[in-house]
RNA sequence: GGGCCCAUAGCUUAGACUGGCUGGAGCGCCCGGCUGAUAACCGGGCGGUCGAGAGUUCAAAUCUCUCUGGGCCCA
């Protein structure tokens, strides 16, 4: 027989939530459930790894709440999910971190302190997060296999990582090129397009002056990077753009410039000149080949005699020139990436005198060693100072930064190792088509995007934190590229089981195949998105392990960020469509990021980080869980709201208290869930019984919907209303009095099993949502499995959903409603009687509503007769009233007069004659007037004695309330005056529910006399055994007062009308 | 500058795909009620140019276009 607990009165999460984590401990529940699923259906899930540089925070508790949901829903659907969390460990931001904590600036200071203890620092410092986070993340509740995770820095991981690059190779989509990179030069190495972050930044703006090699005129060029000018070897031009050649004039002194005609205006503007003379219009093919003096061909003398056709001279393309600024784009091939590009159509060189520090080399001449920035104000100074300084400003503009120290990015000219995703674009962009994306236009728009635009993968870094390359090459250039551990034994230096990190792997080399040459390996280090982007393999063992690939892979759900569409999503995208020509995973859910309240990303910069623990310990993770699921679509993005963590907090709480209120009184009668026959959905139970269970039929069906579609927060809100509107504020208030009779009556047990089916059905849709509440409940309703996790899923019982008897109950509700804002427009307390109601509304609604529900809408609106009417009541007094509107404009300063009159005669004949559209003849002090619409309105009164209400139904229902008093009436109210204090008193006296008393009242010999016909009812509601009124009372309250015994309790009390009295309780032995 | 998404009450939001009755809730505020779920709970009230403008339509929060502001991703 399962045991009813009277759960703890009081809801407090913190606490809750840690005795429910202890009890899933000691028994094992993860495990349990997971076993119990272990014949399910396999479903792979893959955790987006987070990057190990610190605590948790709001996003990331959103992103494993948002898994934990959807897992644990698939495992009451009976399916064994592989939920293996991951943690990203390798890369440039876990050394930026490192390098701060030692206080190291450069890569050189790394080599100096040894690499060895820099990527054991690294480990340690990722291994310590590593830790931190899982705690934080399992106190959110998180079900995941934290004892073991996945993570980026194994050998087996390493191998995988090294096993899908030599797929690369042998697909001949591994190649290394030479290419503008887009550089850091403080971390001193490439980086990928998905690890900049764009932001305002100043920058120089100037217009340049390049003087034609045959003609004293001068192509004028803009540019931001003066620095990058030392470089420039060519101008290019749009072909199709009209260019002139204009006559500058200022202070006398002209000048002939070159650009693009669009710009005329500007031009003049920004050179301050006092004209603007065209001289002739030329398209920008036209110009090309046309010869420059390169500006600082003095400065830099690798410009000197040099022989390349097109060198200093103006080029074409459509691609790079915009017709903005001026037209002519200064060209720098050893720079940027449309500059490179360019010039190797031209055949010109990468000329890039620029280190991957930042600083000039001695290919810079003048500039050689100078940093790039401080070298601008330099540059700028030779311009001027040769006249070819047109115009030298400031421009604030969106530039790429360092994803993690936040420096500027430089463009040069390395070699890096690509993956040639392009090649394979086609294939990509199919599997985005068929991938299933929620929401849609996360994959048919974003994603697709994305991939369209992506180029090849810069999979190379100049670092040593992180999956080393493998590959190997000899001093002739023959490579080998590694793709399993095995391979190793092969070479010289390898020890079995060696950490495959650097600086160790560094150590083994090989015997050249062909040239018998030694093969060292390159010193890169692998780009770290492609480390998680191999996820889907690494985690499962492969290549070492073939069996766990093909019991799982590929992948069935996934969840990140939007952020991830240039990140996880891609880069699993490029690396399975390389390694296994398809994506690895089936269904992608994109969810929003966690912004703070006024819309803006959460930052420790912009100090408006909210710490989910804090959260936690105040409202429990339950709350804050509730929280994310409901405040948003899941991919939108969330503005924090503490008000709104704060009312998730307040629905679980009210939840809790229809638990206590249930199970308090469950326990109380012993009551057996299994053994009572009368289940609630048969014949001859109540309709609000049928009622709340054919709502919580249809909330099972709605929540099971939003589930298996994503809409979380639909799942999370319809759950929400149910607790609160229909359970809470509804059914509880109707079903209150049922469980607070004595005995073993059937009503009450109907009521109680009532509230337990919908009390355990609720632990189990709400499960996956507020995990612990949830198996509370559960545990104290005497569930069966030892946690809810281990339940099956409810399916709706849909021939239990009565649409007929819900929308009946939307009228009643409607009704009582209505007649509660009536009663408190006539100021009469709910606690008072009074006679009656009438509702008038249509005959079928009267006919069902009243039969059923009659009973219910007396009891909750405290009245002593409903009558019902169809259509109009006849009582209504329905009479005309003035309409201003029309009268002034038509009678003037006499319309006052006219009203007043029209109000004296108001009769209901009148009304129902205006109202068919009548003329009627009023007598005024103007004579007598024929008034019709457009000059009366109609106005209908309740019947004297009686007060009307707003309407419902949406204006289909009325409802009137009889307001007269009589002495009768008054009596009853009294009566329940006195029950209430009574009740009270009991409670303050520390009372339990079924404890017996003798009570007594010092009262008025009015009330006395009023109050006579109503002992047999006070007793019976105070579970009073004696109920002393007469003149006995104030001996008996005197002795209580004296005695002040425990169990009892005497108070004096004043009444609304003034009446003073005095009540006394003293509790019974039992 | 481009792509995608978002904008409804002081705050957080439902409704939009499929145009139609009086735009619905929660928080906050004001008034009241209830008193064995009670440091809870319930009712009522105040509060809306549905971001702005134009268009389509008998009818627009909803469809179309333009603009403004915000987020993500890019240039």
């Amino acid at each position: 027989m399962p045991l009813i607990k009277q759960a703890t009165r009081e809801y407090r999460p913190a606490e809750l939530e840690r005795s429910v984590r202890e009890r899933w401990e000691a028994g094992k529940a993860y495990l349990a459930t997971k076993a119990h699923r272990a014949g399910g259906p396999d479903f792979y899930f893959i955790d987006g790894p987070p990057y190990t540089t610190g605590s948790i925070h709001l996003g990331t508790a959103w992103n494993k709440t948002l898994k934990d949901v959807v897992i644990r829903f698939l495992r009451m659907k009976g399916f064994n999910v592989r939920d293996q969390p991951g943690y990203d460990m390798h890369g440039l931001p876990i050394e930026v971190k490192v390098e701060k904590a030692l206080g190291i600036r450069n890569k050189k200071e790394i080599e100096t302190f040894g690499m060895d203890r820099f990527v054991a620092r690294c480990r340690e410092f990722a291994l310590g997060n590593l830790s931190n986070m899982t705690r934080e993340f399992s106190e959110l509740g998180v079900w995941m296999d934290w004892d073991r995770p996945y993570t980026t820095i194994t050998n087996p991981y390493i191998e995988a990582a090294w096993w899908t690059l030599r797929r690369a190779a042998d697909k001949d989509l591994l190649t290394r090129l030479e290419r503008s990179t887009t550089w850091c030069p403080r971390c001193q190495t490439a980086l990928a397009e998905a690890e900049l972050e764009y932001w305002d930044e100043e920058d120089p703006s100037i217009y340049v002056k390049f003087k034609a090699a045959d003609a004293d005129e001068h192509f004028l060029v803009w540019t931001t990077t003066p620095w990058t000018m030392p470089a420039d070897l060519a101008v290019t031009l749009h072909p199709d753009y009209t260019y002139v050649r204009a006559r500058a004039t200022r202070d006398d002194r002209s000048e002939v410039l070159i650009f693009v005609r669009d710009r005329l205006e500007d031009i003049k503007k920004a050179g301050g000149y006092e004209t603007m003379e065209v001289l002739s219009e030329h398209a920008g093919s036209d110009l090309e080949g046309r010869k420059y003096i390169q500006p600082l061909i003095d400065e830099v003398p690798w410009h000197r005699g040099r022989q390349e056709f097109w060198l200093h001279k103006v080029l074409v393309d459509s691609t790079m020139v915009t017709s903005e600024n001026s037209g002519c784009v200064h060209t720098a091939p050893g720079h940027g990436p449309a500059d490179f590009e360019i010039g190797r159509r031209y055949e010109l060189p990468p000329f890039c005198p620029v280190d991957g520090t930042g600083h000039f080399t001695d290919e810079a001449g003048k500039y050689a060693g100078m940093e790039l920035k401080a070298a601008n104000d330099i540059i700028l100074e030779d311009l001027r100072r040769k006249g070819l300084l047109l115009q030298s400003g400031k421009i604030t503009h969106r530039y790429g930064h360092c994803w993690r120290c936040e420096t500027p990015i430089i463009y040069i000219i390395t070699m890096q190792w690509y993956l040639r995703v392009t090649e394979v674009r086609e294939r990509m962009l199919e599997e985005v088509a068929r991938v299933k994306w929620f929401p849609p236009w996360a994959g048919a728009s974003r994603q697709k995007d994305w991939v369209e635009g992506a180029r090849d993968w810069c999979v190379s870094r100049q670092r040593y934190w992180g999956i080393p390359l493998p590959v190997w090459e000899c001093g002739k250039g023959h490579r080998r590229v590694v793709g399993r551990i095995s391979e190793l034994r092969e070479g010289q230096g390898y020890e079995e089981g060696m950490d495959l990190h650097r600086p160790w792997i560094d150590g083994v080399t090989f015997a050249c195949g062909e040239c018998g040459g030694t093969m060292r390996r390159i010193p890169d280090v692998m780009d770290v998105w492609l480390d998680s982007g191999v996820c889907s393999w690494a985690q499962l063992g492969y290549p070492s392990d073939e069996t766990e690939l093909r019991r799982w892979w590929p992948c069935r759900w996934i969840t990140e960020a939007h952020d991830q569409t240039r990140g996880w999503f891609y880069s699993q995208l490029g690396a399975g469509v390389v390694a296994f020509d398809r994506a690895p995973y089936d269904s992608v859910l994109m969810h929003g990021w966690s912004l703070d309240p006024q819309g803006r990303p959460m930052s420790k910069s912009l100090g408006n980080v909210v710490e989910p623990a804090e959260l936690t310990t105040k409202y429990g993770a339950d709350a804050l869980r509730l929280y994310f699921l409901s405040a948003n679509a899941p991919w939108e993005d969330m503005p924090f709201s503490l008000d709104n963590v704060k009312a998730a907090f307040r629905a679980l709480n009210i939840l809790w208290n229809v638990h206590v209120f249930s199970t308090t009184y469950m326990a109380l009668d012993g009551f057996d869930p299994d053994r009572a026959p009368n289940a609630p959905a048969t014949a001859g139970a109540r309709p609000e019984d049928r009622w709340i269970l054919s709502r919580m039929e249809d909330l099972t069906r709605r929540v099971t919907g939003a589930f298996s579609s994503y809409n979380l927060h639909h799942a999370a809100r319809a759950i929400e209303d149910f607790v609160l509107d229909d359970l809470s504020r509804w059914y509880v208030r109707l079903a209150r009095d049922r469980v607070w009779v004595e005995g073993d009556v059937s009503d009450k047990t109907r009521a109680f099993h009532t509230l337990h089916r919908a009390l355990h059905r609720l632990s189990r849709l709400l499960a996956p949502l507020c995990p612990h509440i949830a198996d509370a409940i559960y545990s104290d309703l005497g569930g069966r499995h030892p946690t809810v996790h281990m339940e099956d899923w409810p399916v709706a019982e849909e021939h239990a959903i009565d649409t007929e008897l819900e929308s009946e109950m939307e009228v009643v509700r409607g009704i009582l409603e209505a007649g509660w804002a009536a009663r408190n427009k006539a100021a009469i307390k709910l606690r008072w009687p009074v006679r009656g109601v009438v509702i008038s509304h249509d005959e079928e609604i009267n006919e069902r509503v009243g039969v059923r529900f009659g009973d219910i809408l007396k009891e909750q609106l405290n009245c002593k007769e409903i009558r019902f009417v169809n259509g109009r009541w006849e009582e209504l007094r329905v009479g005309p009233v003035p309409r201003m509107a029309g009268l002034g404009p038509k009678y003037g300063k006499d319309a006052r007069m006219v009203a007043e009159a029209i109000k004296n005669q108001w009769k209901r004949e009148f009304g129902d004659r205006i109202l068919s559209g009548e003329l009627i003849p009023f007598s005024t002090t103007i004579g007598i007037l024929s008034l019709g619409n457009d000059e009366i309105d109609v106005e209908v009164k309740p019947p004297e004695g009686f007060l009307d209400a707003p309407p419902f139904s949406t204006g289909h229902g009325l409802l009137y309330l009889d307001v007269r008093i009589d002495d009768e009436l008054r009596s009853e109210g009294l009566s329940r005056d006195l029950v209430r204090r009574f009740q009270q008193m009991r409670k303050e006296a520390g009372l339990n529910v079924e404890d017996r008393i003798r009570a007594a009242a010092v009262l008025s010999p009015d009330m006395e006399a009023q109050l006579s016909r109503w002992g047999e009812f006070i007793r019976n509601e105070t579970r009073a055994a004696e109920l002393v009124c007469d003149g006995r009372a104030a001996g008996i309250v005197a002795a209580l007062r004296e005695a002040g015994a425990p169990g009892t309790l005497v108070r004096d009390w004043e009444l609304d009308g003034g009446e003073r009295l005095v009540l006394g309780i003293e509790r019974l032995p039992k």
